[in-house]
RNA sequence: UGCCUCGUGGUGUAAUGGUAGCACAAGUGACUCUGAAUCACUUUGUCUAGGUUCGAGUCCUAGCGAGGCAGCCA
């Protein structure tokens, strides 16, 4: 049900958008998704980025990368570089030919359509050539936003506000008419120039439209359109020391490229009114795009707000917005999951506007549902306590066969050492174990994996008591496929030779908050779990030291893994992504 | 406070006036050379009160509850 040949999700946006073809209002659907650069994508964002490509993929449509950049002060090109990156991986492969971009540098296009000016900068979509192509910015617009506002003034819509920010607030609390509100048109035209020009300080005036100050709905009390900042813009440069506001600029982004439907979350949903008016408002020839929301993605044990992340990564708290606890899209991705599982997840959750709390275990189960088709078996030892098998002589050696994936034959087979020095887990024996461990304890018997069945015929301690070594023999007739080997034991471990083991470093990451709902309290800081990472140095099968960045590991019986950035030949360094489900674990703790 | 939106098992969702279904989670069992996976089974639900209707999760009214907005952020 998750899997991508799966029927196309149906939601109510998606019913609207199947309406809107069926009765002829648009011919082609065109979505966008439109970050602001100020922070690293999370997997909130995968959600929209799914549902936006996702509809571009089911409806024969084409989905805008836009970087919605009008506050030069918050945005930086790091983050523009982040973003296209984590877009790129999240849709590769799925829905990267419905990926709209332009030809680096384009700009909107003026054109007349019965006899009114109008601007348009369309989409390549999946742009292949030699040509360098780069996402859509709102702040290619600004010209084109500019004449918009002056149009607006022309029509007595808009204003030049010369009222300070704290007087704005309470004006519109309050319902009053600013002072400034009767400004005449040609005054209002010389002032807002004069803005452009840079004659005036931050803060001294805005642009403001004219609409309704006593509007039950706050965003239309005579919104800000253009504020002056005299700041320098990543994308943008000096040219400019006013900036639109949100709310002017993204409307008219979404008419400039053609956006059919432009989806965003339930926050925005008392800005419509506005969003309508000021396309209303202009005499814009083409059809309007229009706006629907829908509830952004909460996930228990995270938080998901940029500026926590950013609060995360600034106090050093996590190593970065990659850090595999993160639940940035670069963090999810460098913890090895894949795309297709947050596709998987993203698919599960379903588009609504009901403001829930989403459980772990969906994405947990969407990430092992994949992983588990697909990753390589791999023997590895975490917590390594020593085995000698007492009836094998000192130079016993032989290769035993050992399965790479049980759900896709193929993957093949492989080659593991075996010797009369192992290592076995430390939690896979027990000096007095509970009932129905049937793992290795004194006097029983376990299946090596792969290999024979062994007896534990003595345990060595240390002064402490710690067991530091287990003294076994080995059945000669129990070998996997050998003539007696059919003889059951309860229980089958996991195990590496000793002497052709490598050593790895292994990462073992938790949930980074020990509440579902870290910042329902304010304090978000104080929930983070002391024990999100572990780092063990592992006993693994050598086969492990080509391990490739580009494929999965499962460390059988134990959890599934992916090589790490930090990796080198010298040193393999592993990310546990998720463990193997636990029966076992769970039984104990009742 | 005003305005907007939303209330279906523990969680996330479906049912578009006609048998309340699915997924996750939880539980039981089968199988097992991964206590995984797989398979079978089980538990749990329409916020409340009225109304319309042959029939209401769905439509209407009132109430209750939750979330959002009230930046010269997006």
């Amino acid at each position: 049900m998750i899997t991508e040949n799966a029927p196309a999700p149906s939601d109510f946006i998606r019913d609207i958008v199947a309406a809107d073809l069926q009765s002829g209002l648009h011919t082609k659907i065109h979505t966008r998704f439109p970050p602001e650069p100020n922070g690293y994508l999370h997997i909130g964002h995968a959600k929209s980025i799914c549902l936006n490509f996702g509809i571009a993929r089911e409806f024969d449509g084409t989905c805008n990368l836009r970087m919605d950049d009008t506050n030069p002060t918050k945005e930086e090109v790091e983050y523009v570089d982040s973003i296209i990156a984590d877009v790129k991986w999240l849709i590769g492969g799925w829905a990267d030919y419905r990926l709209g971009m332009k030809p680096k540098g384009a700009l909107p296009e003026a054109k007349e359509i019965d006899g009114k000016s109008d601007f348009h900068l369309s989409a390549i979509r999946n742009p292949q050539s030699e040509i360098e192509f780069e996402p859509f910015y709102a702040s290619d617009y600004f010209d084109q936003i500019y004449e918009y506002a002056v149009q607006l003034i022309r029509k007595g819509l808009a204003y030049v506000c010369d009222m300070t920010p704290e007087e704005t607030d309470e004006f519109r609390r309050l319902g009053k008419e600013s002072h400034y509100r009767v400004r005449g048109i040609e005054e209002n035209l010389d002032l807002f120039a004069r803005m452009k020009a840079g004659e005036f300080p931050d803060g001294s005036r805005t642009l403001r439209a004219r609409i309704d100050v006593s509007s039950p709905n706050v965003w239309l009390r005579d919104p800000v359109l253009y504020r002056i900042r005299h700041a320098e813009h990543h994308h943008t440069g000096n040219k400019w020391c006013i900036y639109p506001m949100y709310d002017f600029a993204h409307c008219l982004s979404d008419y400039v490229e053609g956006i059919t439907h432009s989806i965003c979350t339930l926050e925005f949903e008392v800005h419509r009114p506005l969003y309508d008016w000021i396309l209303e408002s202009l005499d814009l020839p083409r059809r309007l795009p229009h706006q629907y929301e829908f509830a952004r993605l909460n996930l228990a044990y995270t938080v998901m707000s940029k500026r926590k992340l950013m609060q995360l990564v600034n106090e050093k708290l996590v190593s970065g917005w990659d850090d595999p606890r993160m639940p940035t899209i670069s963090g999810i991705r460098r913890r090895g999951v894949t795309p297709a599982a947050l596709r998987a997840f993203a698919y599960n959750i379903g588009i609504t506007k009901y403001n829930g709390l989403t459980d772990v275990s969906v994405l947990e189960y969407a990430i092992r549902e994949d992983l588990n088709k697909h990753a390589l078996r791999r023997l590895a030892v975490l917590r390594p306590i020593k085995v000698v098998l007492t009836n094998l002589p000192a130079e016993h050696y032989e290769e035993l066969d050992a399965v790479n994936n049980p759900e896709d034959a193929s993957a093949g087979s492989r080659k593991i050492p075996f010797g009369r020095e192992l290592f076995i887990e430390h939690d896979d024996f027990m000096e007095t174990p509970p009932p129905k461990f049937f793992r290795l304890k004194p006097g029983g018997e376990v299946r090596l994996k792969y290999a024979y069945i062994i007896k534990c015929e003595e345990v060595v301690k240390d002064d402490a008591g710690n067991v530091i070594e287990l003294r076994c023999t080995v059945d000669p007739d129990s070998k996997s496929g050998g003539a007696t080997a059919n003889r059951k034991v309860k229980g089958t471990i996991h195990w590496v030779s000793a002497a052709h083991s490598i050593e790895a470093e292994v990462r073992l990451y938790d949930r980074l908050f020990t509440t579902p709902e870290p910042d329902a309290d304010g304090d978000f800081k104080q929930h983070l779990n002391p024990n999100s990472l572990e780092i063990v140095t592992a006993k693994c099968e050598p086969s492990l030291a080509e391990a490739s960045s580009d494929l999965r590991y499962q460390f059988e019986r134990l959890a599934y893994f992916a090589v790490d950035k930090d990796s080198t030949p010298s040193r393999p360094v592993f990310n546990r992504t998720i463990t193997l489900k636990d029966t076992w674990a769970k039984e104990m703790k009742k």
